[in-house]
DNA sequence: GCACTCTACTTGTCTAGACAAGCTGACGCA
DNA sequence: TGCGTCAGCTTGTCTAGACAAGTAGAGTGC
């Protein structure tokens, strides 16, 4: 064995730690299939014998982690499928390329006031061809155009979005000011650039592009190449 | 005067909420600059007028949400970078398949020991030309080929991973039931599959491909395209 | 049969206090 | 000077009890 085997981390779990390794080992092992009707609160506290409120936070951080729901009133219920969740951390174009010593610039295409679509009116919990903010910008790493963002903003939350100068602010660096408790759906997938968009890149219409759709609660669509 | 208080829908928040947007508020206002030591549990129980249970559930999801770094014993500080953070929700392939109501079948191209080289050491916290575990799996949907898996496993966490049957099992819930309560970090790029993976998914080296690096807690590099 | 009420049970949250674990800096001693 | 000890701070966690809010089902009256 090289070096330190390992420091070994027996772990000694606290209590609401070993609730919910417990719950975890029987939850991949189909104890209770998705959907089932799990052990109540005080049946666990009898189970574990712990006070209610380790259960409650073991129990907590399982339906964060989104291997269970819980309906106050009802019960608690295994998710429909053993997902596995995992964080990932998006930050701030602008604040990433600083951090790497580049130089970046943006150039706003397109900041208008459009009306929404049955689809975007949709996403974004409007009437279809009410009024949405759309804004298409390109960001640069040291002269390179990097991403395209093409974002579509609920008015209702950023009632001056239009009026923002975005080469001094990034639109997520003012829609955090404004709304600063988001939280955001992301789908992901690789795909080639519209003909449009491999212009704004500079790029072939056959190179592969990264897209990312962002939803987040009550505002914006954001697609990142 | 009004017959109804009204629930109004002012969301009420309840108080650990309230503590928590509040200091979510001031943090993306830049009140505690990066690194910034930030009030202790104890003053903010003072401000707020609750109790510390409260604050404390209030800091702890901070901390999960990575907006905020605790040490025990020293202090609460602002996170390095304003950070979004949002959870991405990955599910087995396999049940995601099956979940459409395709059929899912898998062609094992390789499992076996290896050694490991000097950066598949350094993610695995193992030494150099330690024995890893190696399987490269493509995953069919209907009959077509959609993904590649390229998996490296540490054998201390899974000592029977060559002998497990991957036409039946997939190696994410082999690895789920073994290490029940995985963490990961994931990295998302686009690029162009190499040459290898090209020809077992049958597309062209040109088309665009998602790969994502996963990393999780003490075992495991996945590769998906 | 139908609608209403009332009760029992669930989760959601808060409290006040307690002890443990970890870090820092001041103090005292050699 | 150098070093060990210890008080005083921090966060980490648990407890026992309380009340609120939401749901489902049993019972009741029409």
């Amino acid at each position: 064995m090289p070096s330190t085997p390992s420091p070994r981390r027996q772990t000694a779990l606290a209590p609401y730690g070993r609730v919910k390794q417990h719950l975890k080992t029987d939850l991949s092992q189909g104890r209770w299939p998705p959907g089932t009707l799990m052990p109540s609160e005080s049946e666990l506290v009898a189970q574990f014998g712990v006070s209610r409120m380790t259960i409650n936070r073991a129990l907590r951080e399982l339906q964060s982690e989104g291997l269970i729901d819980r309906v106050q009133g009802v019960g608690t219920f295994a998710a429909q499928l053993h997902r596995v969740s995992s964080t990932l951390t998006i930050r701030d174009l602008h604040e990433e390329i600083e951090a790497r010593g580049h130089r970046h610039h943006v150039e706003v295409k397109l900041v208008r006031e459009e009306r929404a679509s049955a689809g975007l009116a949709l996403q974004l919990g409007l009437s279809i061809d009410a009024p949405v903010y759309h804004s298409l910008i390109v960001h640069f790493d040291n002269g390179l155009p990097l991403q395209c963002e093409d974002r579509y903003v609920n008015p209702a939350w950023s009632p001056n979005y239009l009026s923002v100068d975005f080469s001094r602010t990034t639109p997520t660096q003012h829609l955090l000011e404004v709304a600063p408790w988001w939280e955001a759906q992301y789908t992901i997938d690789a795909s080639t650039p519209t003909a449009q968009e491999a212009e704004l890149l500079g790029i072939q219409a056959t190179d592969p592009c990264l897209v990312l759709v962002r939803r987040t609660v009550s505002h914006g669509v954001a697609v990142t190449l």
